[in-house]
DNA sequence: TATAGGCATACGAAGATTTAATT
DNA sequence: TATTAAATCTTCGTATGCCT
């Protein structure tokens, strides 16, 4: 509330003097500033608005906000060890045992580790500068002392262990609280000053995940995130890390710190400038846009322009009573609570030439020009806004008032798609600016493609639900009409989802005219998003297969690209989609009918003679939930899980039972964790990869998931998978006696 | 302390039906 | 032939991963 009712805005630049804070503009270019004037003389920019005026002024204050340059910022990034029992994760509460050693790397270039031990004959093979220390207070000490020099300090999983453990530990070697740097919670500790940002919070939370990372990682551990977007892994010595001489473990516990500050660091530092950004939109601090999820992000942007305006923020039963709970439109699927996206049937079939259309951020569109928000959508205004009906629902929309959260996401909305974007491609600007640009773009999208979706949610404080039936509901509405203009003019609609519509075969003049109909009918902005050389579709939803005009592969929805899919599928399914590249006409593809079935054959060969390893007949699957949470269905991932779990008690210190590296063997599941199980022909008919053997492997259950996962390509082009395997013969001999 | 709904696939659980075995 | 148990089929629901 200090901060909202200062007005401060997170992330912009203040300069301080004699106790007074006063916002700084730094300068921008002039191509910028050039760029934002056009376009808010576009006399469409306002458009839908009951007040047009107020809109744009919104627009410039966030150009204002978001073109002010991204600070480098200053930040170290450490890591620690800490003696413990076999197979036990040391409790940071207690923090019983010694701390073994302390990892640092820096943006000033600090590559260090303190370490508790004496130097042996070699010195440790790590790029870092290393400090043997005799005494592990002293070493505490001296860590702290590195921390407070800098205003960030990033660790991976330090609130829940780093953290508390130093302070715990501190405390019992009886460094005074006072000369602690960091303060405990109720679990979690954190620093006196400065920003701690955990890492392992931000690269779990969601929005990060899915849009700013296009879901490269799927688990959450240091080794994972970092293997999937730096390439690299955690130090394996192959043995217990108890068992580590000091200089093994000054590097190992060097490497993690490394990673850890790399994993801000790279692509220009991209994650901190996200955090920035993202920062300066939603007016919240570094720390808490580093934990906590989306809807937090567009709460607190909502409730700093409540009480920047004096509003009153209402209250949840306010918002309920205005709708009495219920929906207006009936969910296609059950559990759900209303109507959603559209899905067009598709023409099953291999189309040449598709051209690919979609609305430019459709929801936060629609949320602008039809003015939706949770206190204009069923306004109190009477007749005169009641008149101005949703479609398909119950619900008006105010012809009075600018909605609050149209202005936000429509004025962010028109940033993103018709400035930022295009400032980030525009090479008159310096390599510097383009990136910034880019930066600000991404952090929109994340924040507008969630902006829709909160208003749906129940734990969002300004759930209100007509509001989110309404978009829907419109984008529905849109679509169809689109479609329906199209067929009237004869042009052919194969398939469509949501907001996107796939055309046979269109004329340039054809594409014009679609675009220009969206715009004048709805004032929304429809454009083209690929062309495909051709599309393979089958009668499923979400489930096709497309080569672009320059020759990229697109797998959407099919089995055989999902990442629970045993690889050997995966990567014969990629193979075979790679020789599908390759067709540019249908005379292309009966050469390729030939290509594929030996590379199917092959496989089959490799898989009934039990030739493919363990690894490569793996399923992954995930838990959503804690082993013991799954009470009405056991799954086979579970299944396999257990097995997991039974072993590794029953084992023991058997620890070279499995694995024998890395992992060690006590295997404690829990939610987030990917199993990885084969289907066997022993008992449950799954096995954890660990405990399987080569000879328990059902074939035939392998043969059957590969069929299914290939026919989805395979069955429209008329090819049989039972014939491919080898039974083609008969069926030739069937026809012979048919047709004598 | 967590944005939404729509869709495909696999499989578990339980009921319904068929088949085999026994009286 | 009636009764019972086992095997098989059917239906519904759960779980996961994906699409927009």
């Amino acid at each position: 509330n200090y901060l909202y009712d200062k007005r401060l805005v997170m992330g912009r630049y203040y300069s301080v003097s004699g106790g007074n804070i006063s916002e700084e503009s730094l300068p921008i270019p002039e191509a910028v500033r050039a760029a934002l004037k056009s376009l808010l003389l576009d006399r469409e920019t306002g458009k839908g608005m009951p007040d047009p005026d107020e809109y744009q002024r919104y627009v410039t204050e966030w150009a204002e906000t978001l073109n002010q340059p991204i600070p480098q910022i200053r930040r170290i990034s450490f890591d620690i060890e800490v003696d413990s029992e076999k197979n036990r994760i040391p409790d940071p509460h207690l923090a019983e045992r010694r701390v073994t050693a302390v990892g640092f790397e820096a943006s000033d270039g600090v590559h260090e580790v303190y370490v508790l031990g004496e130097r042996g004959k070699r010195e440790a093979e790590t790029p870092a500068q290393v400090t043997y220390y005799a005494d592990e207070k002293q070493m505490i000490l001296d860590a702290f002392e590195k921390i407070a020099g800098y205003p960030v300090v990033l660790t991976f999983n330090g609130d829940d262990f780093d953290m508390p453990y130093l302070h715990n530990r501190a405390n019992r070697l009886g460094v005074p609280p006072e000369d602690n740097p960091l303060y405990m919670m109720r679990d979690a500790a954190t620093l006196k000053r400065g920003v701690h940002v955990d890492l392992y919070r931000t690269f779990s939370n969601r929005a990060f995940q899915v849009y700013a990372f296009s879901n490269k990682y799927s688990e959450y551990s240091l080794n994972s995130v970092s293997n999937a977007l730096l390439g690299e892994q955690k130090l394996d010595y192959g043995v217990p890390l108890d068992s580590l001489t000091p200089e093994q473990l000054a590097s190992y516990c060097y490497n993690d710190a490394r990673l850890t500050y790399m994993l801000t660091s790279f692509g220009d530092d991209l994650l901190m400038k996200l955090l920035v950004v993202i920062s300066r939109i939603a007016k919240m601090p570094i720390d808490d846009i580093a934990r906590l999820g989306v809807s937090q992000w567009i709460r607190s942007l909502l409730y700093y322009e409540h009480r920047r305006h004096n509003m009153l923020i209402p209250k949840r039963d306010d918002l309920n009573a205005r709708f009495e709970g219920k929906a207006s439109t009936d969910a296609v699927m059950k559990d759900k609570k209303y109507r959603g996206g559209l899905v067009v049937d598709p023409q099953k079939g291999i189309h040449f030439k598709v051209t690919v259309m979609d609305f430019a951020s459709l929801y936060p569109s629609i949320i602008k020009v039809q003015n939706l928000s949770y206190e204009t959508v069923r306004c109190a205004h009477g007749p005169e806004c009641e008149s101005n009906r949703v479609p398909d629902t119950s619900h008006w929309v105010c012809k009075r008032r600018n909605g609050l959260t149209a202005l936000l996401i429509g004025s962010l909305r028109d940033l993103r798609v018709n400035y930022y974007k295009s400032l980030s491609r525009d090479g008159t600007l310096g390599e510097i600016e383009r990136q910034q640009y880019s930066v600000v773009s991404q952090a929109l999208k994340i924040i507008l493609n969630a902006s829709y979706g909160v208003m749906g949610a129940e734990m969002f404080p300004l759930y209100f639900l007509p509001a989110a039936e309404a978009t829907t509901a419109i984008g529905r509405h849109i679509i169809l009409e689109t479609i329906k203009k199209c067929n009237e003019s004869g042009i052919e609609i194969l398939y469509g989802d949501t907001d996107s519509i796939f055309i046979k075969d269109p004329t340039p003049e054809q594409v014009q005219g679609v675009i220009e109909v969206a715009k004048a009918d709805h004032g929304v902005e429809l454009e083209v998003d690929k062309e495909y050389r051709y599309v393979v579709l089958s009668d499923r939803k979400k489930n096709y297969f497309g080569v672009t005009t320059s020759g990229k592969v697109d797998v959407k929805g099919l089995t055989g690209k999902k990442s629970h899919t045993p690889p050997f599928i995966r990567s014969l399914f990629g193979e075979i989609t790679e020789i599908l590249a390759d067709v540019a006409s249908e005379e292309d593809f009966e050469r390729t009918k030939v290509r594929i079935t030996a590379k199917m054959r092959e496989c089959a060969e490799r898989l009934n003679s039990r030739k493919i390893p363990l690894e490569d007949l793996s399923f992954n699957v995930m838990l959503s939930k804690a082993p013991s949470e799954y009470t009405k269905n056991i799954p086979q991932h579970i299944k396999a899980a257990m097995q997991l779990e039974h072993a590794s008690s029953a084992a023991g210190d058997m620890s070279s039972f499995i694995g024998g590296g890395g992992e060690g063997a006590s295997r404690k599941v829990k939610k987030g964790d990917i199993i990885s199980y084969v289907k066997t022909v022993t008992r449950p008919g799954v096995k954890p990869v660990e405990l399987a053997r080569p000879d328990e492997i059902d074939s035939t259950k392998y043969m059957e998931f590969m069929e299914s996962t290939l026919d989805q390509v395979t069955s429209v082009l008329g090819m049989d998978f039972a014939e491919i395997m080898g039974a083609k013969k008969q069926s030739a001999l069937g026809d012979f006696f048919h047709g004598g």
